[in-house]
DNA sequence: CCGCATCCGGGGCGATACTG
DNA sequence: CAGTATCGCCCCGGATGCGG
């Protein structure tokens, strides 16, 4: 909360979201978009939740997050205006997935953040497809919300929920799962590693990587 | 240095380059390239000198930067790699350089950042053009280091120096000096404002907006 | 149970002094 | 010049309490 004092845009922007969680609740709503603070505290494993609170009255006065009735939070369009920021930074660290440590928290829906980033619909011109996912790092904790990938416009989005008769449904622990949907690796691979998938291998390769 | 435990890239990133004045020191040798110890303190005024020299420790050990002989510091290629966060940032936080705080610290090198994020050549076909900028908000402390804007290859580069000939030159306090750069405001405006230029106004009708 | 507020221990941070 | 050493302070993390 301390400012840099700073005529800089750089360090302006980090007075405002340059504290320890504030870009990390960022990433909530962006990936959930409305949410309750509880669900906000579920998504944000090690949190105190009076800083949760504060962070929270914090990006209120800022502009970029408002309260909505029954309470929950959400963006404002400035607030939207932070993905461009949570992507670079999700870019750079995307070579950190590559060695997880084994006491890192997990949570589904945090997989839509490199899915947006990464991959692009191979073909926008064909029926869009959807593929249920169930990823878990201890195999059935409070982390195995299911989630959906699926093709709209061209682009592919990650949300969560579920869908019926799905073109295909991924399974397993959240390292080789994502290494799956982003092409990192084969499904033989993926297999050796936990995965299960059943449905249409086809659905997988319409997903393809951008950039 | 607290890392956040948990599978997402965007927290990956952040436990490296999450901490206080971090992204600053980026900053700074994003835009000075290699720069002394000394360089590093004076371009990052507020920041405690044993600070410095332990994130400076901690970003040669995650490979950001190297230091090279006699004793200075420059970016390796993935360091380079975080001027896209960098821009994204300073992008963000562009609109709050409009209402600066009176007692704001002011380097002239910090001019390169939105001058590189906003502005490109309009005319990359005809001879480049350079201008020199004294920019300074208190009127010749150590903030007014002399820089050159300078059109190479279709882009627009800021660099600190100075240049013989120049096509024009401009002075002044560094927001009236950055708006008129940057197209926001008019030249009469910007004398108004205490800014001098002298020589050809088609110069800095060269740099044109981008997005 | 949800949405915090309060209290407290520890460590990151800020400022200054000091040293090779 | 290029850091190291030291010391308060305040932010952060973790636990608990409490009104709606």
């Amino acid at each position: 909360v301390r400012s840099y004092a700073q005529f800089c845009a750089l360090a302006k922007a980090l007075d405002v979201v340059g504290d320890r969680w504030t870009l990390l609740i960022v990433r909530e709503l962006l990936a959930r978009g409305s949410c309750r603070y509880t669900d906000l505290r579920d998504g944000l494993p090690g949190i105190a939740t009076n800083l949760l609170a504060e962070r929270l009255r914090h990006l209120e006065e800022a502009g970029i997050i408002r309260s909505t009735a029954g309470p929950a939070y959400e963006l404002t369009d400035r607030g939207e205006e932070l993905r461009a920021v949570v992507h670079a930074l999700g870019r750079w660290g995307g070579v950190y997935m590559a060695e997880p440590a084994d006491d890192d928290a997990f949570r589904s829906h945090w997989l839509s953040l490199p899915l947006e980033i990464y991959l692009t619909d191979g073909h926008p011109d064909r029926r869009p497809v959807r593929i249920a996912v169930r990823a878990s790092s201890n195999g059935g904790g409070k982390d195995d919300e299911p989630m959906v990938v699926e093709t709209v416009d061209g682009e592919v989005r990650a949300r969560p929920g579920t869908v019926d008769a799905p073109d295909a449904t991924i399974a397993g622990p959240p390292q080789p799962v994502l290494g799956a949907l982003l092409g990192l690796i084969d499904l033989d691979e993926a297999r050796r590693r936990g995965v299960t998938y059943d449905g249409d291998p086809k659905a997988l390769r319409r997903l393809t990587r951008r950039n």
